[in-house]
DNA sequence: TCTACTGTACCATCCAGACGGTAAAGACAT
DNA sequence: ATGTCTTTACCGTCTGGATGGTACAGTAGA
């Protein structure tokens, strides 16, 4: 009973991903949903009440990891300049390498109801503030950042015009610059 | 006859985007639009055959829009350095700033549809390939560019943690890097 | 038997799109 | 100028299918 089956709610959130990716993330159903995690919907409903707790709690898991990589990515960086910079962009591009699907969650929740984004946008203001403290250059810390957004947000929408490798390598970009340049 | 009654098309587009905003990207019907431009549902499907027509006629003004706007940019910058970049940093900024709803249309058509934004990726890739051929710093170029479609991003989703002046900066930091640092 | 969960049947609502109708504005022939 | 025909632009209704959600009966393990 240890293999291939974790909880039930991690295997939900998995296929709830998977069909945001195949079939937009505007037609996220709970049938769907269902029917790719290999159970009914009536076990969907017992484990989210609901679609809009479904996407709240994809939200979540993503926040929750997003978090648990920056953590980790800044002990590592113990005490050096801009760390918080670059765990923010490490996490962002390990965690978009891992799996490209997790971000989808956002465009999810965001067509179904906007207001399920207000923990996402909290964390964002959190990170922003940081950035803006811990900084010896703030704007261009922010910029640096705001590329790696922008590189997860083409990603997102299918709309990068470069390369996984090319991608890869602005990732690396944006960590030297933000050890040079600041 | 000359005021405030332009084409059916570009009330409807307009109104199409009006409910986008308020609903949510995700629950654009058509008879909240046909409601909101205060037209039948008959009377949009005549100038729209569907919805599908609707979602690729607001990607399509966008990209219009867009365009023009970078040309416009590009002319009056005649041959510096760099003119390519600015004017796409510029373009950004300014249609950005005329109206915030715009870039709905991209949230929306990729919620109901992905196929809809082939037409988005063309152009994306266009921009991309000549930021690579005229740039002094390719590489940097390109990261300015990210981050002001990371701004954009934000904004779509109503995730910009920062205001609206703090944007301007920005985009204004984001010219002055790409004069002198490149 | 109790708990935790599954699966089915069903309902009410919403939605895209089809369709038939209509009013007004020409076009054309007389 | 008059009457007929056509086109344009739009309206309002209807329907089949999808979808979120509920109810409930069933089941496996503790």
């Amino acid at each position: 009973m240890s293999e291939s089956k974790a909880n039930p709610r991690d295997n939900i959130l998995d296929a709830a991903q998977r069909v945001a990716g195949k079939e937009g993330a505007g037609n996220l159903t709970l049938d769907k949903v269902a029917c790719e995690c290999g159970m009914s919907k009536g076990g969907l409903l017992y484990n989210f009440p609901n679609k809009d707790a479904l996407l709240a709690g994809m939200l979540d898991r993503l926040l929750e990891q997003h978090k648990s990589m920056m953590d980790s990515e800044e002990k590592s960086l113990a005490g050096e300049p801009n760390a918080c910079l670059k765990a923010m962009l490490g996490a962002n591009a390990c965690h978009e390498v891992a799996d490209p699907g997790v971000y989808l969650s956002l465009l999810a929740a965001s067509a179904h109801k906007p207001e399920l984004m207000a923990p996402v946008k909290e964390t964002l203001a959190e990170y922003y503030q940081r950035l803006q403290n811990e900084s010896s250059d703030p704007d261009m810390a922010t910029i640096l950042w705001l590329a790696a957004e922008g590189l997860i947000f083409h990603a997102i929408l299918g709309l990068a015009p470069y390369s996984q490798s090319e991608k890869n390598r602005l990732f690396q970009k944006l960590m030297q610059i933000s050890e040079e340049a600041l």
